[in-house]
RNA sequence: GCCGGGAUGGCGGAACUGGUAGACGCGCCGGACUCAAAAUCCGGUUCUGGCAACAGAGUGAGAGUUCGAUUCUCUCUCCCGGCACCA
């Protein structure tokens, strides 16, 4: 009797059973190989999104796969707890952030389980937790201690009806979200953290990392930026200050003609002290959000201050302006400006009637127009003195060694990448451990002070952070002194939780140490897998962790992740799925109307795992329809009772076609899943299998076996994408033990033999027939039989053959 | 603006190392089953011409290298991601 497939039913046996047999659960084994696959965690939003199906499902198959492959296998699962959307929940409907964010992570947390992902359960983590953050506070403390965190001004966005600080998001064209005035920069005291000292470390460790996607690390070096340059002085006239600014050109200086500083730099701001117009640009230049992007795409815009600074060279003086392109967190907040060489300065110039010299000519001699457009390219020096002829690299090195010399400039190595700014004016966050006292300033909490408990019972308003006006938060003794002091009310840049829980999982519960020796055996992370999105940020700011935690003595391991998986987006309409564009699917109504694994299989099948993915309601009915084949075609088989083992001499050829089918898509699938990472046509080739399966209609005894095999061959390979189906179908082919401890199946050799091969001839590279010889046939056979073939000789007709190209095993072709 | 990625039938995708373009699936068309429909099963399906055999065209656009290019090089267009306070 043949029992229709009720994924349902299916489902939540194979979940009891691993749940009773704690499948999943791992301890330390130092015998055997560890592999530790992990999951980007995800923020406790309140629903399980698509995107979140598809990188958990992504990594479960991984986990799933390495298992059968005899690894010792852990994936943990846990939340991103802190952050915004807790905050505006608590607005909008007057729920504290805390209790929000428990009731989220308790309903996401059942839908993953139905989704039957292979995870610990026992090591769950949530950020927002005390004895979590505590050992990020303490960590920070530690940083302090070494002068790895330090304090200064900087940017954020203002809004001036709301009073308050933006995030980036929470900025609409320039505009503040919720009051829609003009949003303002503003300098505010903020804690960073010196990700800057690790630069070179960072950067050089990505030639080792084979491991990772080449554009991933090509994107992390762009961002830390390594330049080698010149770093000089520019005196100003009439005062004895000097500007200094930064070149990887010094062999342009002949050609700077004007300079240009931030609207927020010194000499900006003194000089606007007595010219109102001034003071109004600067003003305007305030008026913009603080993204990058926004300043790189503004309409450029600058005025002269009316000052000079004497060029180093030549004495001569050169114009200083104020403009909006030059930013005060980058560099020096001033840059030396060649016209001549450059696009961003010819423009300006041009605009601004500025002079632009030629300094650089073409090595090849030709002549350039430099009013027409800025020559950016290296070559030889024209118009510069005594350096004129020199090429490039002399002249860089000329000039280097002139500014050392005189002791008003040096070469130097800048970098793009900047201090990570932490400080968050924020609620619903790690409480940065600082303690501000007047005698002693800013204090970090000593370790048996340690965690400061983030207050979770408030109201919040939206309106500036609660804790300023928690007295019995703020109020605190000094840690040093002794005297009344007030505690820090920013809290941690949710990053900060994020860069370092992949090495708690290891040691969840310990309460002595932020790591202990649990985590030496499973880092560093085998494989991780996450959104592309956080190709720079987050894997950039965890590798800093990492880095940090091994010099403090928690870790030997330098980078956190061995191998990368970086999987593209779910889109709908060509756009990202986001609650905030309102385009998301819920991944809840196709489970309970298809199960998990009609879930699991349309996310693995429909895509490979790195490519973004379009959603397709019409593309899950298919999957459903291919497990319902499927589950038939076993039921079917099982019917006629238990199969003998294949006995491979005595089969005939078709049953060794179907043999030779099951072993070269075992070989596919082990390669696809295990070296290729494109499990969709792992899958293709299963339903490939599966469709020779149900065209096989041999009942003899050896054609049975040779179903069996097959069968068994497609629910071993694909029990790491439906685990719950295969499950199932592996009992009813007549196992007594569970699937889910089962070894990946073998090929065999002798099955893949084969005595024909069919190769492909070509007459001028186009297609002409087809012929089929022995697989051991020498190419002048395999020549002789391409021209043999009618349609090939009807396209060859007499004319001369200029050559014969034969690839082995391939195809032939024929030149005429 | 800068950095990274992508573009292949009506649709999602396949073609792994330069060697048969379109595997597998969706959709559509035709057939079987059915009183009928759904479900299921069988067959067809890049476009153009042809009853067919077959021929011509074809992988975002344009050029180049090669016996041979979806694959390598150059130029361009459009789309996606990131740009330091969304996570």
């Amino acid at each position: 009797m043949n029992s229709p497939y009720h994924p349902d039913k299916v489902e939540q046996r194979a979940q009891s059973f691993w749940r009773e047999s704690r499948s999943f659960e791992v301890t330390e084994e130092p015998d055997k190989e560890k592999f530790y696959c992990l999951t980007m965690f995800p923020y406790p939003s309140g629903k399980l999104h698509m995107g979140h199906v598809r990188v958990f499902t992504i990594s479960d198959v991984i986990a799933r796969y390495q298992r059968m492959q005899g690894k010792h296998v852990l994936q943990p699962m846990g939340w991103d707890a802190f952050g915004m959307p807790a905050e505006n929940a608590a607005i909008q409907r007057g729920v504290p952030p805390a209790q929000w964010t428990y009731r989220n992570i308790q309903d996401m947390r059942v839908q993953m389980q139905r989704l039957g992902y292979a995870y610990d359960w026992t090591r769950e983590i949530a950020t927002c937790r005390p004895e979590y953050y505590r050992w990020e506070q303490w960590l920070f403390t530690r940083m302090f201690r070494r002068g790895l965190v330090y304090r200064k001004n900087s940017v954020v966005n203002w809004d001036p009806v709301d009073q308050t600080v933006l995030a980036n998001e929470q900025v609409i064209e320039g505009r503040g979200w919720r009051s829609n005035a003009l949003v303002e920069r503003r300098e505010i005291p903020q804690w960073f953290m010196k990700i800057t000292a690790y630069a070179d470390e960072l950067l050089d460790e990505l030639d080792r990392m084979p491991g990772w996607p080449e554009p991933v690390k090509t994107m992390q070096r762009n961002w830390i930026g390594r330049s080698e340059g010149l770093e000089l002085e520019f005196p100003v006239e009439g005062t004895d200050e000097s500007l200094e600014v930064f070149t990887t050109r010094p062999d342009t200086l002949m050609g700077v003609t004007y300079m240009a500083v931030a609207a927020e730099h010194p000499l900006a701001v003194r000089v606007a002290k007595h010219d109102p117009a001034i003071a109004a640009f600067i003003d305007e230049c305030r008026k913009s959000d603080a993204a990058e992007a926004t300043l790189q795409t503004m309409e450029k815009k600058g005025m002269p201050l009316g000052i000079a600074a004497i060029h180093p060279l030549s004495g001569e003086k050169v114009p200083l302006w104020v403009a909006n392109f030059v930013l005060m967190s980058y560099g020096t907040g001033a840059v030396m400006a060649v016209p001549g060489h450059d696009e961003r300065d010819w423009e300006f110039a041009n605009k601004h009637g500025l002079p632009i010299v030629q300094v650089i000519a073409p090595e090849d001699g030709t002549d350039i127009d430099i009013e027409a457009g800025a020559f950016v390219e290296h070559g030889i020096l024209v118009n510069s003195g005594e350096y004129d002829g020199l090429n490039f690299d002399a002249a860089c090195d000329a000039i280097a060694r002139h500014f050392e010399e005189t002791g008003r400039g040096r070469r130097t190595v800048n970098y793009r990448l900047r201090d990570w700014g932490i400080s968050r004016q924020r609620y619903w966050g790690a409480p940065i451990p600082i303690v501000y006292c007047e005698d002693c300033d800013a204090v970090p909490v000593p370790d048996d002070q340690l965690p400061v408990v983030l207050p979770e019972d408030v109201e919040f308003t939206g309106v500036g952070s609660p804790l300023k006006d928690m007295p019995e938060f703020l109020e605190t003794p000094c840690p040093g002194c002794g005297r009344p002091a007030r505690r820090e009310t920013d809290t941690f840049d949710t990053f900060v939780e994020s860069s370092w829980y992949f090495a708690r999982y290891a040691c969840p519960d310990s309460d002595r140490a932020m790591l202990d020796s649990r985590a030496a055996y499973w880092m560093p992370v085998d494989q991780y897998t996450g959104g592309i999105e956080h190709a720079i940020l987050h894997l950039l700011y965890s590798r800093f962790f990492q880095r940090v935690m091994r010099d403090e003595g928690l870790s030997e391991t330098s980078e956190p992740f061995t191998n990368l998986l970086t999987q593209g987006m779910v889109l709908k309409d060509g756009a990202k799925m986001s609650k905030a564009k309102g385009n998301t699917v819920d991944p809840q109504e196709l489970i309970e109307k298809y199960g998990a694994d009609t879930v699991r299989l349309f996310m693995i099948f429909t895509a490979p795992p790195e490519q973004a993915l379009e959603w397709s309601d019409e593309g899950v009915q298919g999957s459903f329809r291919f497990l319902k084949r499927f589950w038939n075609s076993v039921q079917m088989h099982a019917q006629s009772g238990p199969a003998a083992p294949v006995d491979h001499d005595s089969l005939g050829a078709a049953q060794r076609d179907l043999r030779r089918k099951t072993h070269q898509t075992i070989a596919k699938i082990s390669d696809d899943i295990g070296r290729r990472y494109t499990f969709n046509t792992a899958v293709a080739a299963a339903m490939e299998l599966l469709n020779s399966v149900n065209r096989f209609e041999d009942r003899s005894a050896a054609g049975q076996s040779v179903v069996q095999e097959a069968l068994e061959a497609i629910v071993l390979t694909l029990s790491p994408i439906v685990p719950h189906i295969c499950h199932a179908l592996w009992e009813a082919l007549g196992h007594e033990s569970a699937l889910i401890d089962e070894p990946w199946p073998k090929t065999d050799d002798r099955a893949l033999e084969q005595e024909l091969i069919e190769i492909v001839v070509q007459v001028n590279g186009k297609l002409r027939g087809r012929i089929s010889v022995a697989a051991d046939a020498d190419d002048a056979a395999v020549r002789e039989a391409a021209l043999g073939d009618a349609n090939v000789q009807r396209f060859v007709d007499g004319r001369a053959i200029r050559k014969t190209i034969v690839v082995p095993g391939r195809l032939v072709n024929v030149v005429v």
